[in-house]
This record gives C-alpha cells, structure tokens and sequence, in this order.
DNA sequence: AGCACGCCGACT
DNA sequence: GTCGGCGTGCTC
C-alpha cells in the first residue's frame, strides 16, 4: 500500500484539468494534506508544476506514478475541506479549471507565486560552450551574465519558443532549471508600539532635540502608544515622529514593539456614524421572525424567501435572526449589493455585532481582504458582511446565510468563473446544515417561483413599517409631452410637482439610467450615428467638467464649434474619447445632429428651469471615488443640495427624510432591453424607487414618464402589486419557455479575426447539433444561433454566439464541457485566436 | 497549454 | 548522413 495523494493541477487548461494521482515520499507524508499546494512533475517534460492535494487515498501500488517534489509549509492549508468542496462544485457548474476556482475563493495574497528559473552552471568545460549553436550561445552569455532568469523574462527577452534552447542547454548541462516559491501571505501590517524603557537613563537632559523631548513626554503620557497615534497626538509628521523614536530607542529611552496588526476593521476608511436605530419588532415581524427561526432550527438545510414590501423592516428581522445563530455559536454570512455597503448600513451591524463584523467588498487592497479572511478564519470573526465574493467567506460552523436585496444582477459574478451567489450558497447550505434566507421586496421570479413549488418556503411582510403610506404615483406620457412641443426631459407635471416641492423647501431625487449630455450624434444626410471605432456602440457626447450649454437652435449655425469647444464623444463600452468630428465620417457631410439625452443635459436643463436649484448629479462621472461618492450622498442628506439627480445609484437603498418627489425620467429604457428579464427589472427598479419617496409624517409622489404609459408593468409597481407582476410574468415565461421554465446557455467565441471567428462558430454549432443528435440524444435542448452578440465589438474584439435552450443537469453539463474541450483541442491548429466561453443564465442576454 | 516524438526536406 | 521544420497525441 502506497500513500497516493489526488490532486488538481492549478495552471491547467480546461480540457486536461482533472484528479491527478502522485505518490506520497515518507519525507513529505506530514506537509501533503488535504488542501495543501505542492509541487507535482507534470507531462513528458516533467515540468514543475503547483497543485492542490484535492484527497488522499490508499492504493496499491501496481501502477507506476510520478511523487510529489515539495509541499508549502502552510498549516492550516488556506484551502479547508468545504473550500475544496466549493471549488469542485464551482468547477463542475460553471465549467471553469479548479485552479480558477481556487484563485476565486482565496483571497489573492494567498495564492503563492511560482515561477521557474533558469542558472547558468559555474565550472563547465569551455569546449561545450564553444559547440553552442547562435541563438543558444545567446541565450546562454545572457544567464552568464544576469547570474539567474525567470522563464518569464527569457521568453519576453527571447521569444515564446525559447522553450527548446532552455532544453538543449539544460541537457547539455551548462544550464540548471530552478523554481522558486514566491511566498504569498507574507503582505502583513505591523504597526510599531513605543514604551518607556525599563532602564531609561534618568537624565531626560541628554534630549537634545525639541522634537525627540515632545515624542518621550507622549510615549511616557502613555506607554504602549502606536506610531500612528503619536504622531496625531504631538501632531508631529509621521515622518518625524518615526525618526524621533528612532533615535530615542538608540539612546535607551524608549522600547518599540512590533505587532502584527489588522488594517481598518471594517475598511471603510473612517469613523463609523453611531447608529442608535429601533431593534424592537412589531407585531407582523415578530411573525416573520418566529417562522424563520423555526426554520433555522431545523437541523436540515433549509431556504426561504422574505418578501417584504419596502420599508417593511426586513433588516430588523435579519438581525435578530443572526443573534439567534451567534447565540449559537454558528457563523453568519450577509451578502448585500456593492451599492448598499455604505457606513450607514454597516454601522447598523457593527453597533450590534462590534468587532466580531468582517466587511469584504471590492475595494478593499489584496492585504485588507487577507486580513479580514484570516479574521474570519481563526475564528475572530463570525459575522461577515460584504458583497458577492463574500459567498466564500471561511466562516466556521455557518449557520445563517442571508442575501439582501436578492434580484440584484450583480450576484451574478461576470467574469470566470461565472457564478450565482445563490447556487453557492445553497451549496454550502447543503454541506453544513445551514439556513439560507433570500430577502427582497421585488424578488427575481425564479425565486419567486421556487415558493411556489416548495423549494423555499415564503415569509411576508406586508406592511410598510411604522404605517407608512405608500406614495402617490403620477404616470406621464411622454408621447402627448413630445406633441404638444416640451422637448425637454421633464413632463409638466413633474415640473409643476417640483417647483411647490422645491418651494416648500422639500428634496426631489430623479433617475436616469444614462449618463453624458446627449446619447448620440448622428448626421443628418446619412442617418448614420458616429459610433466608436472600436466597438460597435454608439458614442456619447460629454459635456467637459463645469461647462453648460444653450439650446442648439439658439446658437445658430456657429453650434457645432459650441459643441466641439464645450465637449467630446465618449464610448461607454471602452472609454475611448475623442472630439466632435469635423465631417460625417460616412458621408462626408457636415450637417450633425444631437439626439437623446443623459444626466448631463437633464442638470442643465434642470437649472435652466429653475435657476436657484442646488443639483448633486451623480453618475460614473462624478463618482469616480469612494470618497466623492459619499460626499455626494452626504451633501443631499444634510441639506445642501435640493435635487439628486442621478444614474441606477440614486434608486438604491438610502433613506432621506425629506425627500417628497421621486422623478424616473425614461421609464421605458430598460422595458426595451432585448431580453426576457426587461418586465422584471423595470418593475423592480420603478418599484424600489416608488419606495424612496415620502416618510411615515410626509406623504411623498412619484412621476414616472414613459413613452408607453398603457404597460401594465408600471401600473403595477406604482400600487406595488408584486403577487399580481409575479402571475402575469410566470406565465408568459411558461408560454414562452424561459427560466424557470428552462436554464439558457451562451456559448460566446471571441476573436479579433473575423473570418476566423465565423469559421469556429460555424463549426461549434455543427459540432453541438451533432452532440445533441448523437451522444446525447436523450438531453433536450433547443439551440440558436449563431449570431452577433448585442454588442458585436468591444475595444476590436468581435463576439459571435450560441444560445441554446435546456435544463442544467450533469448531463447537460457535461455536453457542453465535452464542446469545450473539443474546442480547445482544435483551437490547437491555428485557431489559437478564437477563445471561447460559456455563461449559464447570464444577466444579460 | 506545453512538450515529446515522429516523419519529411535542405544542408555539411 | 543530420538538423530542424511542424503535424499528432498525451499529460497521474
């Protein structure tokens, strides 16, 4: 019996990312663990290769294998036996490579770096490297020289098929190949400690310096100080203070202590606002409650939907139930939208939970998610908050995962792997026993549907908490505006609703889901709108920073040097900028014309109308930081702004107590989206923002402005008849056939080639027709395509795909990795150029 | 993907 | 005869 150890290969392709078996040396038999990495020849070649040991296993040893070379001395292995589990299921649901899998899982200052080196031997005979051929004499007077060299640098230095010199040279042995482990995990702070020293010279008159005097008074003051709160404390440069202890450690005064030290708990990067918010729970939440801890208390997995209309105090409930589980002693997981991770939310959690909160968000450096990862996994931690990659969390003993605001898209990772946040969380469920509880006041109709079915049982809250009434909603027809001549983004009655509003010294938010000044400019002899170069968009024009601009018809036939002055065309899919063009680049006329409008016409607009208005428009543009983000927000919560006015950002999750007019200015721009979720995420955006006007003393209004005031969908959200929206789109989503009636599969190839990108679709699409007819003619699966994706060219790089229609099982699974694979075989002969990809149930179809 | 092995043409 | 081109097939 021999020790095998079954691992994944971590830079493997797809179609060769599999269990592989290695022997285990005696020497080796303490480090190579479940979840270790280690170092595994792998290939004709034996390259070196990291691994992750996925098992261990006895065999018998009557087929030869390859041993393992070396194992990273990390105990605990930073993959635990549920992470491992995690990532096989993320392998085999989202068909992405384990290795993949376990860069999404771990914290990236986790992962250690390998990388190969090569070494020019000392000592060899001269006359072997005289024989040397040109290219390898280079190569190898270059190693001479630099002493030692990354494959990396040969190859960028070399070329790609510098490969098989370093080979021959290895041979011939004038050249050593090495690797190096570049060890993760070391990015830890410390943070220096200053303390009186025991035998301090008594002679405080040995100071000389004023400085170093000002520095011992503090640390004497208060021994056991930081560095950073000396230096705030004596309000002296960190520079300095550094200095000064320096040479106060050097002349006996003081001892310093170095300490590991966790970065910004909450990473928020500031104090956090006290909340002194009511956690006590009315009668209809206490039902809620109760029904949910019932589940909770159930040892077996078990799900549930909290349907609560907004403002009903769902987050009230969620609280007291994750009490429950701490009281437990289980680990909690809340997973919120990047959106709502604002001090405001998080300082509700962390006066209740104190420092037993992780917060994980996307901007958070590679050193700040490790630490919080490390405080999650020894245990420091038990309560984490963050967005969609929190689903990871190595939380211990989880007993509760909650999913806020649940139809949020962005719990759909868009890069590989392709992941749903709620898939692993039910995974993980499964594995431990725990509670998942999906929460929302417009819940995604698979969802919904699953509470229809059993699968999630359903908890309502249908009262608006405190008795709230729900707003007015007004709905404008933007078709009898445009008739009767009112061209400009607002309706009468949104005019005439915000002028008593603004008067009366009440706050207005408006929503426009598009940003820049106008959102093309088209010729007027053509018809042709300028698109990007790149990509196959249109390009918006942008107003530059400050600039404003009078109505076109009032500049004349001077306008178009107003417009190139006062601004540029900007692609939002690449973010390529240029100016106005000079000549209609179809037609070499000049006869253009600007049509649509974003955020930036609307603020103009706005202030035109009403010249006293203090507007906060934030979009992309004005919230390129964290920091500018909030001061926005702040501004309008504290009054110095009248309006916001703004992109999806205004609509979510910030309460204003003194906001009465809620504004959606073009209702319809997401009912148009080519695709089946269009009616759900209308209803859910018109019915969150309906939500965001008028508190429990202030009765508020909505004006919603569609083109198509005779749609149902908005009729609906303004009396936020979710049950009524549900029954209309489960239907036709039967009729139709469309999810959760079926799963959708893209299949997306890529390539800056065109002809060779229509030749693989082409064959990709025979390739599954025959998968379908033959090997697995017992799946049934509808296929379209190919054809253009809905933006065929992002920044030259055109995208063909496939569509096809069926039910997620292993067995479809497994057909479309054997497509992958297939794929990735042929790609081998001069179709390198073509990548290809697949999303189950993407966001955006 | 990356590497070896293998089978053909242009050279010492 | 041998070096080096790239097509084919495998990776514990």
């Amino acid at each position: 019996m021999t020790e095998v150890a079954g691992v994944y290969i971590l830079e493997a392709p797809y179609a060769i990312d599999r269990l592989y078996s290695y022997y285990v040396p005696e020497e080796l038999k303490e480090s190579v663990v479940p979840g270790a990495i280690v170092e595994v020849p792998f290939g004709a070649g034996n390259r070196r290769m990291t691994a992750a040991v996925y098992e261990l296993k006895d065999a018998a040893d009557n087929d030869e294998l390859k041993p393992v070379m070396s194992a990273a001395c990390v105990y605990p292995p930073y993959l635990s036996g549920e992470t491992l589990k995690i990532c096989l299921f993320l392998k085999e649901h989202t068909l992405c490579t384990f290795g993949e899998a376990v860069r999404c899982v771990l914290p990236s200052a986790a992962i250690s770096k390998m990388a190969e080196f090569y070494r020019a031997v000392p000592d060899v005979k001269p006359a072997d490297v005289e024989k040397l051929d040109e290219k390898s004499a280079f190569v190898y007077s270059a190693l001479v020289q630099s002493g030692k060299l990354s494959r990396e640098t040969l190859k960028n230095r070399f070329g790609e098929d510098v490969g098989t010199v370093l080979t021959k040279l290895v041979k011939t042995g004038l050249v050593e190949k090495l690797t190096d482990f570049k060890k993760g995990g070391s990015n830890v702070k410390t943070e220096y400690s200053a303390y009186p020293a025991e035998n301090a010279p008594d002679t405080v008159s040995k100071l000389r310096s004023e400085r170093q005097l000002v520095v011992y008074d503090a640390v004497l003051a208060s021994p056991g100080i930081t560095r950073e709160k000396l230096s705030t404390e004596t309000s002296l440069d960190p520079q300095i203070v550094r200095s000064a202890l320096s040479a106060l450690e050097k002349k006996g005064f003081v001892r310093l202590e170095e300490k590991p030290v966790f970065r910004d708990l909450y990473s928020l990067g500031g104090a956090l606002p006290e909340y002194r918010g009511d956690f006590t729970l009315s009668g209809e939440q206490q039902k809620a409650y109760e029904k949910l801890k019932e589940l909770y208390e159930d040892e077996k997995p078990t799900a549930a939907l909290l349907h609560g209309v907004t403002g009903s105090g769902k987050t009230n409930v969620i609280l007291k139930l994750i009490d429950d589980a701490l009281a437990d002693g289980r680990g909690v997981i809340m997973l919120v939208p990047e959106i709502a991770l604002t001090p405001q939310t998080v300082g509700r959690f962390v006066s209740k939970f104190g420092e037993r909160i992780a917060v994980i968000h996307s901007a958070l450096s590679a050193g700040e998610k490790f630490d919080a990862w490390r405080r999650i996994r020894d245990g420091s931690a038990d309560v984490v908050i963050g967005t969609r990659s929190a689903i990871f969390a190595p939380v211990k003993n989880l007993g509760l995962i909650v999913i806020d605001e649940e139809h949020e898209h962005t719990y759909k990772s868009d890069t590989d792997p392709k992941y749903l946040a709620h898939d692993v969380a039910s995974f993980r469920c499964g594995m431990t026993g725990a509670t998942l509880v999906l929460a929302s006041a417009t819940p995604s109709v698979t969802s919904y549907y699953k509470t229809t079915t059993g699968k999630y049982a359903l908890v309502e809250l249908r009262e608006r908490y405190g008795g709230a009434e729900l707003p007015e909603v007004e709905i404008s027809n933007l078709r009898t505006e445009l008739m009767s001549g009112n061209t400009s983004p607002f309706s009468r009655a949104l005019i005439s609703r915000m002028s008593e509003e603004l008067a009366a010294g009440n706050q207005t938010i408006l929503f426009l889901n598009r940003r820049g000044y106008n959102s093309a400019l088209s010729c007027r002899s053509c018809g042709e709108a300028i698109k990007c170069p790149h990509c196959s968009v249109t390009m918006t024009y942008h107003l530059r920073r400050g600039r404003s601009l009078p109505h076109d018809r009032d500049l004349g036939e001077g306008f178009l040097d107003v417009r190139r002055e006062s601004g540029y065309l900007h692609c939002h899919t690449c973010g390529y900028k240029v100016s106005v063009p000079e000549k209609c680049p179809e037609c070499g006329e000049e006869h253009f014309m600007f049509t649509g409008y974003g955020t930036q016409l609307a603020e103009d607009e706005l202030k035109k109308l009403f010249p006293n208005v203090r507007v906060a428009r934030m979009d992309h543009d004005t919230t390129g930081s964290k920091a500018s983000y909030e001061a926005l927000l702040s501004s309008f919560r504290d009054g110095s702004a009248d309006v916001l006015l703004g992109t999806q950002m205004v609509t979510k999750g910030h309460d204003f107590p003194h906001v009465t007019t809620v504004g959606v200015l073009n209702a319809d721009s997401s009912l148009f989206l080519d695709d089946y979720r269009a009616n759900e995420r209308t209803f859910s955006m018109i019915t969150q923002v309906v939500g965001r006007a008028g508190r429990a003393d202030e009765p508020g209004m909505s004006v919603i402005q569609t083109y198509r005031p005779e749609s149902d969908i908005i009729e609906l959200a303004a009396k936020q008849d979710y049950k009524s929206f549900f029954e209309r789109e489960i239907r036709i989503r039967r009729e139709l056939t469309f999810p959760p009636f079926c799963d959708i599969v893209v299949l997306t190839v890529a390539s800056a080639d065109e002809a060779r990108l229509a030749q693989a679709s082409v064959r990709l699409s025979e390739r599954i027709r025959e998968l379908v007819r033959d090997e697995y003619s017992d799946v049934k699966a509808v296929i379209f395509g190919p054809f253009e994706a809905p933006v065929y060219k992002v920044q030259n790089v055109c995208r063909l795909r496939l569509v096809i229609k069926c039910r997620l099982n292993r067995r479809t699974r497994s057909m479309i990795s054997t497509l992958l694979c297939d794929f990735s075989k042929s790609s081998g002969k001069g179709n390198s150029l073509v990548r290809i990809s697949a999303d189950f149930n993407p966001t955006n179809i």
